[in-house]
DNA sequence: TTGTAAAGATACCATAACAGTATCATTATG
DNA sequence: CATAATGATACTGTTATGGTATCTTTACAA
């Protein structure tokens, strides 16, 4: 299973880089050549959290991408939604056709406070917050 | 995501069923006719339960399976693994080729702390737990 | 003693999600 | 105005999931 897939993991690391880097703009192939992950797929990431409004893009010479807020205010919940969707530990399984005693179903309560528990705890998790190391 | 994949969803309802049915021993075609699953698939889960010593089955005319333990004692983690293998919410990510610092790696930490909370929940919910309703 | 209704074993197949590539258009900058 | 960057989009390979299909074996009951 996994809560997080890989363009999300991409992502994750590719703030944290940008953070650490320190630098007004950060194009793709400085991220490739830290980061050793394939370019064109991270750049269809970059362009992603672009358009959701975490990153703000410059075309051009000497262009990149810049975090558009601070680290402190981007979570982890927020990201996996952009790239999967809302979080979920269980898809599809629990709707009339497939599970009729929908209502009653104790396993379902059960997951859906798993699903709860997970989701605060995603949501409590900044890119700061994965910066801080040794602490 | 999905915590629980489509066969083991159908084993837990099989299970309960057999439980609720409080017969001997229930054929595969009684419980596709009460529950509406696939046959064959169904089959193959139910001799997989068997297998891995959850049933106990009986060929030939008659035939059928039987829960090999009160309903108290199977655990839905165990039937997760039995049919998905160990619980993880985050399989192959973690490795050194992919994430450089998994060390220190701040993010496996905390996914690793929600997945065994996950874990122990679905370790403390038994079959006969499920069917406990209106409690 | 034999037909039949069950499980056992295995091989095969369709679909969708995931991970990634490839290409061409657009836009700043020097 | 060449170039180095992003924007947009279409395509592709692989794998896990959710099944089918088929043949074998076994036991009961008439």
């Amino acid at each position: 299973m996994n809560l997080i897939t890989r363009n999300t993991d991409y992502a994750i690391r590719a703030l944290c880089y940008m953070v650490k880097s320190n630098k007004d703009v950060v194009s793709v192939r400085e991220l490739v050549e830290g980061l050793k992950m394939p370019g064109p797929f991270l750049r269809k990431v970059l362009q992603e959290l672009n358009k959701k409004g975490i990153l703000k893009s410059y075309k051009g010479k000497n262009g990149g991408f810049v975090l558009a807020d601070r680290p402190e205010k981007i979570y982890m919940g927020k990201l996996i939604e952009i790239f999967q969707g809302p979080i979920k530990l269980q898809e599809h399984t629990f709707k009339k056709e497939i599970c009729p005693e929908i209502k009653s179903c104790v396993l379902k309560k059960k997951i859906d406070e798993m699903e709860k528990y997970t989701i605060s705890r995603l949501n409590s998790l900044s890119i700061a917050s994965l910066l801080k190391t040794g602490k």
